[in-house]
DNA sequence: CCTGGATTCTAATCGTGCTTCACATGTTCA
DNA sequence: TGAACATGTGAAGCACGATTAGAATCCAGG
């Protein structure tokens, strides 16, 4: 399963074909099965045939939908980041006009944390395997790590501008200390040990006071 | 290379045997190179033949320091752990008596942050392919894991007893953020982009504030 | 110097997994 | 219905990488 609550949702407006056309969906089974292999066995250990068995179709078949592979993989390595990015900055544009810098790091904290457990195959995908792809594979990943990047650092200059960072934190080290703060989520979370919102509200708090200066 | 500072010093206390036993230091080799190595490409991804061009000597000679593959890696995946929860141990036992569970918490910090960092390769190994090993080996580093965890778990608690720890704050999830916090830092820290001072400063900061109670 | 163990090498074996190919089945629409 | 297209299959081809076997080399102690 690729995220979750079990219902596929990723790499399709892109296409800008309906999910409903039988090809789209055997499509996306393919790469939400891709995601969960890769997850589960890395980029060299992902076997065309394990992916072929949970979306349930034979291995030559994902050669209809993919030229190889590596195609494969880019996308899913891809798909799971460029979902992220979109996710987020559509929640940001929602808060109001008037939030403050900090406020609107927490409503990221919160949407990142929702949609990386949601989709969590390929977070951890995305996780595990990033320093492991090939050249040519990692060059679309990375760009669209930067664009994810640059994201969070426009809500940490707006917090340091505004007085809402410590002194003490230096606003680059201050965001890779929150990014791994939240994607480290995906490699602990199970739904048994606690709920999605208990983590979110332990986590907003937990970045809060972690950044804001002294009262 | 294993480390930051180019010298081998893992594998080597467990072994009782001297380091400078020419066969103990082509053993370290192998051990270091093969970390390098599953970092970079994974537990399906490291091949034998790109150990041995690290390590300098031909893939067969391996089998004369290793039963197989799979036990080199799970030396690699063990190793990096227990040592540094060795070295996290015996930085604790030098606090002073009096330290506050606070200061042992930063304490903790510091010494992980600057240990992960020192043997990145092996850490970075750890955390890439923990999710990707065969059940065979992913035992014995899972027993470890845990026992590195309850040390961490016990600093928790005494913080958290002595009411170092904000109310609204679960300690198991405290802990975790703050893990993801400091493990992630393998990933992103670049000896170009900041001294390592620099992050175990900043870091502590962001912990210490994350988790103390407002005044 | 020379011998026996320790260490390392070269060459061959063997299984595995991506990929291609030629064909089968399903689906749509005049 | 049946022609054209879309999907999916089973059976090889082929390269690559772990492992083993057996021989070569190194080196300390006599």
């Amino acid at each position: 399963m690729a995220n979750k609550s079990g219902s596929p949702r990723l790499a399709t407006a892109r296409e800008g074909k309906p999910l409903d056309k039988k090809s789209a969906r055997t499509r996306v089974r393919i790469l939400d099965a891709a995601a969960q292999v890769l997850s589960a066995k890395g980029y060299a250990g992902m076997r065309l045939s394990d992916v072929a068995e949970v979306a349930e179709l034979q291995a030559p078949a994902i050669y209809y939908y993919f030229p190889s592979r590596d195609d494969l993989i880019e996308e899913v390595m891809w798909v799971g980041l460029a979902d992220m990015r979109e996710f987020l900055v559509k929640a940001l544009d929602k808060t109001p006009a008037d939030a403050t810098p900090m406020e609107r790091i927490l409503v990221a904290v919160e949407t990142h944390l929702r949609h990386e457990l949601d989709i969590s195959d390929y977070t951890t995908a995305a996780i595990r395997n990033a320093g492991q792809l090939p050249d040519h594979i990692r060059d679309r990943h990375d760009a669209e790590e930067k664009k994810y990047g640059a994201v969070w650092r426009d809500l940490m200059k707006a917090a340091d501008e505004a007085g809402q960072l410590r002194e003490d934190l230096d606003p680059y080290l201050a965001q890779m200390l929150v990014m791994g703060t939240i994607n480290w989520a995906a490699e602990w979370w199970q739904p048994s040990r606690a709920t999605i919102d208990r983590v979110v509200a332990n986590a907003q708090s937990f970045v809060e006071n972690a950044l804001s200066p002294r009262p």
